[in-house]
DNA sequence: TTGTAAGCGTTATCAT
DNA sequence: ATGATAACGCTTACAA
């Protein structure tokens, strides 16, 4: 039932290099034998073994997707489902095809990591919200693996897609300066993590730009997490702000109980912009305003340029930033 | 750098065979050379080639998850999520990886198919969330592909896992009517999808055990959206019911929003309850009560049982039910 | 217990 | 333009 390339060989009447050369459309090969090899592979349905195929061109035509674990299911966030979603397209539409790993589980991550990469499975892969102190990036680099990082990564050596954090979160904060208010907190994201560093230097730019003071006592860290904002919320509300920037829209909610608590009032006493627009952003009440990142976009570029770097059609480090767009609903006290 | 069996066999001082035994502990190696071989091995970090390897096992050690691309972002839903990692724990913990395919995307899925499958990328497949006429299903019988379908499948070749929905919804509606209610109508989901059948099984037979009638006008079905729960409810608003059944949780808030819309309280006035426990039910105001899924035991389940399929750990078609659990919020009306 | 040698299904080199 | 033939890196009889 399963065919090999001997056996369309005699069916057709060729040898098997002749057989290899059509599939693979090497230019000579008679135009009629061509076509007649082709209908018996169609017929019979013939695909080339993909394992004895790569033992031989070192190419597996499949890509790693390499995440957290802990990070997979994150709390009602639909990030990896979209970035997938953008990355097995634009693979499939490259013939190639995904392999996906859930690093730091229960199993040694070193084995996977030794099974995966150095047993010749992947061509390339695609890493997602590595840590700044995540050993899988120096290590990709040492073993010389074609790599990319969806996120920037301040290695200069590495290349990466992401979106623009500073520029998004800059957005954010003018608009609730144009909206009159003045003592703008925030909720950053993890310092350890370049989307928190890059965007606490745009709601630090955004600040400086309109002449105005960066205060520290207006800024709390937090986790990107619900449970992180309302407690980054917690210690600012000694500080009696008029309007939040959270560095995720998780954050944003978990910020906006913790001012419910408090008795202030939406985006009345406070106003709000979010980042990320979830789809939670729209249901909930009042809409949060929010800085929406194209996530999908995201992944098929970060396979579009892996896939580059593969097939050696770039060269050296790539770097790609995607621009987000401010979404004004409810929280930030607009209309 | 990258050293093959022969380059082993050379530093160990022995043949190519002797360090193949070793790496798949065939017992046939006398303990010193073993632990030799092994020393060698880790010393220099040595690891087979999967394709060659696979090139004569016909094994790669590979299962796909097949998912229909449009079902993949589901609004906020992390049901896949943490499908995948119910799935890659397992596997990983097997030693085997995960490819993924989005079905029905850009890319003719003929040509995805024939690639993977015939290609002999995989050992196995799960598919999840196939509708009753995808023709997937059927073509992977006929070509002799072990799968294994997350969501029970009405043909009894097929293997699957599934949570039981037929009492989770009786569990849900025998609640409601504890709590008094009378006019307990049901948002069900689709009838051409087996959660959607069982679910409204569920529905009529909890309602028939109490020696209630089952009535159509109570009925409403929707799509697991919440448009489409919304749009549901609008139909059964005339039944003025004082209670309902959401066969998702989406599609009670759907629900829950033509319900404000049309002045209704929940639950003074109408008793709520949703069904998967999403991460959205236990934010939202009223908490949701709703019947809560293992879907990530599920996944770990769908790999478990794929596997030893692949394996040959057990013969013919395996049916999987796991228990669901009903979670308690305010949106029925209780405490 | 160990080694030799024959594949596994391709691609690629070299003649023809 | 086509056909032998030698790899590719591994497993697995079969011999020793």
């Amino acid at each position: 039932m399963t065919h090999t390339l001997e056996g369309i060989a005699r069916l057709a009447g060729v040898s098997r290099s002749t057989v290899s050369r059509v599939i693979n459309n090497h230019p000579s090969v008679k135009p009629e034998v061509r076509e007649h090899v082709w209908q018996i592979i169609r017929q019979v349905g013939y695909q080339p073994h993909a394992a004895a195929r790569s033992l031989v061109t070192k190419r597996t035509h499949v890509i790693g997707l390499f995440i957290p674990r802990a990070v997979t299911a994150l709390f009602g966030d639909p990030f990896f489902p979209l970035l997938i979603r953008g990355i097995t397209d634009t693979c499939n539409a490259h013939g190639c095809h995904l392999m996906l790993s859930l690093c730091s589980g229960h199993i040694d991550p070193d084995d996977l990591y030794r099974q995966v990469l150095r047993g010749g499975y992947l061509d390339g892969v695609v890493v997602a919200s590595t840590n700044l102190d995540d050993p899988l990036v120096p290590r990709l680099i040492g073993d010389g693996v074609r790599f990319l990082s969806v996120g920037a990564y301040p290695d200069s050596r590495v290349s990466y897609v992401d979106v623009d954090n500073v520029s998004g979160t800059r957005m954010a904060v003018e608009h609730l300066l144009r909206q009159g208010r003045r003592r703008i907190a925030t909720i950053c994201g993890p310092r350890a993590m370049v989307a928190g560093r890059d965007r606490l230097a745009g709601y630090r730019q955004a600040l400086e730009a309109r002449g105005m003071a960066y205060d520290e006592a207006l800024v709390a860290e937090g986790d990107f997490s619900e449970d992180g904002g309302r407690a980054a919320m917690q210690r600012l509300l000694a500080q009696a702000p008029d309007a939040l920037f959270a560095a995720s829209d998780m954050m944003a909610i978990g910020a906006i109980k913790a001012l419910r608590e408090a008795g202030r009032r939406i985006p009345q006493d406070v106003a709000i912009v979010g980042f990320d627009d979830l789809p939670l952003a729209s249901i909930m009440e009042p809409g949060l305003t929010t800085v929406r990142q194209p996530i999908e976009r995201l992944g098929a570029m970060a396979a579009e340029v892996l896939l580059d770097l593969v097939e050696g059609r770039v060269e050296g480090p790539q770097h790609v930033i995607l621009p987000v767009q401010l979404v004004v609903r409810q929280s930030c006290g607009s209309r």
